[in-house]
DNA sequence: CATTCGTCCTGATAGC
DNA sequence: TGCTATCAGGACGAAT
């Protein structure tokens, strides 16, 4: 289940082996998962074959390749060969259980692979021949790819982490707001946009507008190192809690990154195919019923302090009842 | 505008 | 055994 630190894993991948590489060739197995892509089969893979990739960016859980166009697109747009081309990207998001993988071709195919693109090949002084594949692979296609242009970032930033040299954005992504480990993510903003929801402090950790890259798992997690409570009203949260709790937002997912990517089964695998193992240090999620780490050491521990597992938004929160109490008449 | 809800998907698992 | 129901959940568009 990919949130920011396994697409951030993925992005690392991803520029270790396909920054600058050309695409020679597209093979789409399963057209729902360029469903984004507006213009269809044909389009997307006429903007991807003969393009270079120039960068691999990422902003929350959305991840791009800026690419230089096919030249004979730029020549046709504008026969001078001047910046009349708006630039494009490939756009990338994992869903649920999308890999990006980086293959020797020839390998089999996996089960679910939706997606193949050739890239050029390189021999590597050190490395030998790069793999020439990169698949997208995906179980239940929440996932997608698409080719989409690149317009200005509202703050004149680059996009995300990446260190793209350029502060452009994919349209696509331009509402999704920064993430917690951007450099450009400011608190204040964040918090002056959270006082004015009315909401509950998960729904607004998950909105993706408001601060991006945490998902379910990393919201529950957070949640508990900071010892909040997830229906919290935003609108009357104090402002050393909010802090608190970005700050446990980007020491879990800084965490999670060190250890290469949380995974719970195979669905999640890193662009080389290895899984992460972070699961085993999570404190909340999955843990109905087992006690709560903080609370267990606690003299006064009782079976209070078992992780509680309740439906919200569509889907499960894990929390500690204890450490992490619910709000009694609205107040806090 | 802000907020919530239904939809998209497959496969593992539980229950009859 | 074999069927059906449930669950997992990110993002988006429609509805409120």
């Amino acid at each position: 289940m990919p949130e920011l630190p396994e697409v951030e894993v993925v992005r690392r991948g991803l520029a270790r082996w396909v920054l600058g590489r050309t695409i020679d060739d597209v093979d789409i197995l399963d057209v729902r998962s360029i469903r984004r892509h507006g213009l269809g089969a044909e389009d997307f893979a006429g903007n991807l074959v003969g393009a270079r990739v120039l960068d691999v960016v990422r902003r929350g859980k959305f991840l791009w390749m800026p690419l230089a166009p096919p030249a004979e697109a730029g020549g046709t747009a504008t026969s001078g060969g001047t910046s009349g081309v708006a630039p494009v990207a490939l756009m990338a998001h994992l869903g649920m259980s999308g890999q990006l993988l980086v293959k020797d071709a020839g390998l089999p195919e996996e089960k679910h692979l939706r997606v193949r693109l050739t890239l050029s090949a390189v021999d590597d002084p050190d490395a030998g021949p790069l793999p020439q594949e990169l698949r997208f692979v995906d179980q239940r296609i929440f996932g997608g790819l698409f080719v989409t242009s690149m317009v200005s970032t509202t703050d004149g930033h680059p996009g995300g982490l990446g260190e793209s040299p350029l502060p452009l954005i994919p349209v696509e992504a331009s509402h999704i707001a920064r993430d917690p480990l951007d450099p450009a993510f400011s608190f204040d903003d964040f918090f002056a946009k959270l006082r004015r929801r009315r909401t509950g402090i998960k729904r607004a950790l998950l909105d993706q507008g408001l601060v991006s890259g945490i998902g379910n798992i990393y919201a529950d997690e957070a949640l508990w190192a900071a010892k909040v409570h997830y229906a919290r009203p935003t609108d009357v949260m104090r402002r050393a809690d909010a802090l608190r709790l970005i700050d446990a937002c980007r020491d879990v997912m800084l965490r999670a990154l060190d250890a290469g990517g949380t995974s719970f089964d195979s669905l999640y695998v890193n662009v080389n195919g290895s899984s992460g193992y972070f699961e085993r240090s999570l404190n909340a999620y999955g843990r109905e019923g087992e006690p709560c780490t903080r609370c267990a050491a606690d003299p006064l521990f009782d079976s209070l302090s078992l992780i509680r597992r309740e439906m919200f938004m569509n889907r499960s929160s894990f929390s500690c009842p204890r450490c992490q109490p619910k709000p009694r008449n609205g107040r806090w």
